[in-house]
DNA sequence: GATATTCATGCACACGTGTGCATCCTTCTC
DNA sequence: GAGAAGGATGCACACGTGTGCATGAATATC
């Protein structure tokens, strides 16, 4: 139904071939009827198939993200690195998400690689290592987001959440803060190991220790986990003076729950959370959190595919592992002050 | 590279039509040799090419989403609701952000058309009308999600705004406010108009009138111009005693506001949201706002679409233009309250 | 046992695009 | 003016898949 270069051919009186020259700026074209098979492209509205090229060239210029859920406003940003970078080269975007069931993430890779995408980003979610095995197989670039367990992959672009949480931890110290606890995300994987881990060292240089109870984990990494995991600290004989969490969205629960219980941020309880989503700003009062630059790291997600793809085109040797690890800064705001004496 | 219905072909001694079929399941094939194929694509690891397939029968098995910012957080539900339907039915997505510059809308959806995309649900993003009679001449079926002049468009979904509109304002009437201020968005077109356009008439049914000052519009609809809009309710020499805003965003930034400058919620001042973004239930207080069925907007926009193209396969006249108007409900939190004596 | 019928498979073309090679026409060179 | 050189264009095939039609084999019918 729509219009070939046939179309335009039959109509310009040439061959197939030099409408396909003429649009492509071909030399061995001359001026005069490249630009007579132009303006009936135009005229006739003509738009190449990207299915033909794609089969003939064997380049689909286009590339997959899988996210675990669409909603989430962290992955809303990295979405929006990702998207600049690849609609400036040319890229468009398959995109869907997992909503964290293996059989759709299976499906959805497959889909994927049947469209032939020419590199994959995945976002945060746990994909098994042999079906990365198998991906590679297919030839299909694949880069980790702030995967878990990112230095395993070849490629991978992560924040640095040690030094991100040993920040934050050296900030609260230096206000004063002794007692201080970390709210951590179970399902979360590698970045909240490192984020505790961060806790931990900074904590261990400077010779402080706390006990066990400090460390709480709840099941997920939405406000009603932060609700329900502050209650673990607020049952505590000797409370903490300042409550790390895992992500913004748990701390922005716990800022909920503290004003229920009546307690006052931060003069009675210091807070921080992690990841500098929007809403931080806005909080009551707002956040001290730690921030990580999530468009720059869906950036240059995007940017390194497209480079192993470049390198790949140009016959190079695939490019060694390359695996990145960006730093954000440490955004103090008002949840957080020296503890009461 | 990949593997193709050819080397299933020779490696299984058959044509390569026979492959195809048998993979189909046509009931040509003997069920011997069908499942020999079988297991031998299974062998070799075998995914067909979307392309070719796209190329022969003309369908792609994708959808294109236009968007008009991937970060904003009321996208991200509408996103959920696609994806779902989407991947329910073995579609793919096709997803780009338009940035809110006309050009960039152009290239995207020129490139979804090059794609041949099935369809095409735009969202929220003020296409031009030639620009949307060009690509009804693709043949391509779009589907507008609270679109400006939404009724102007063959297929739309939208929320009901006035009616919503409607709603917040009874509340904060039968509460006893009589000085109702509205806080708009210039730039969102329709849906501030049917708010407002509700506001007025919830008013007149209940034989109030306002002065035009507590009518103000801002550029924007986030948090900042929030902010500044409040200051024009401030200034007035007589303050309303209840404040509408055209979203969360916008209110989010007027929550701050009134903190900042001291004045008690909602004991002084009553303040509404739209939309029931996630962290409207997290603000302090939590926000007093009308739920706008996100996802299932999203949902229905995409079994519109899969609906016409299954009516168009079908061979049957193509549907009569069809406009869906959902409404929502209002979620009364702690923002509003009866106005001080 | 000859013919008709069913079943299983292969041949060949099509989809829209890109490209090596051959062909034809023009112009230059001596 | 004959031949060489170069410029412009068309022919034909390829990419991977799907399908109408012909072909051949096996079975059924009388």
């Amino acid at each position: 139904m729509p219009v070939t270069i046939k179309d335009i051919a039959k109509q310009a009186r040439v061959s197939h071939s030099t409408v396909s020259r003429a649009l492509h700026g071909s030399s061995l074209i001359s001026d005069l009827t490249a630009e007579r098979i132009r303006q009936t492209a135009r005229e006739l509205g003509y738009l190449p198939s990207a299915a033909a090229r794609t089969l003939k060239t064997n380049h689909s210029q286009a590339l997959g993200v899988l996210i675990r859920k669409v909603d989430d406003p962290f992955f809303g940003d990295i979405l929006q690195g990702i998207e600049e970078v690849a609609q400036a080269s040319g890229y468009s975007l398959f995109m869907a998400a997992s909503q964290h069931t293996p059989e759709r993430e299976q499906a959805i890779l497959q889909a994927m690689v049947e469209r032939r995408v020419e590199g994959i980003i995945i976002c945060s979610t746990p994909v098994s290592l042999d079906q990365s095995r198998q991906l590679a197989r297919f030839g299909v670039p694949i880069v980790y987001i702030n995967n878990q367990a990112a230095e395993e992959y070849r490629y991978s672009i992560y924040h640095d959440d040690v030094d991100g949480s040993r920040q934050v931890t050296r900030h609260l110290i230096g206000l004063g803060h002794r007692r201080i606890g970390y709210l951590g995300n179970s399902t979360a994987g590698r970045s909240t190991l490192d984020r505790l881990s961060g806790f931990q060292q900074e904590l261990k240089a400077s010779g402080l220790s706390i006990p066990e109870t400090y460390i709480h984990q709840v099941p997920g990494g939405g406000p009603d986990e932060g609700l329900s995991g502050l209650s673990h600290f607020l049952d505590l004989p000797e409370r903490p003076t300042a409550l790390i969490c895992y992500n913004d969205m748990l701390a922005i629960g716990v800022l909920k729950g503290l004003k229920q219980a009546g307690i006052r941020v931060p003069q009675e309880l210091s807070v921080t959370g992690f990841d500098n989503i929007l809403f931080s700003a806005y909080t009551n009062p707002p956040l001290t959190t730690f921030d990580q630059p999530k468009q720059y790291i869906g950036a240059e997600a995007a940017r390194l595919v497209l480079g192993l793809l470049k390198a790949d085109s140009l016959g190079n040797a695939p490019c060694e592992p390359e695996i990145r690890r960006l730093r954000g800064k440490l955004l103090v705001r008002d949840t957080t002050a020296a503890p009461a004496l």
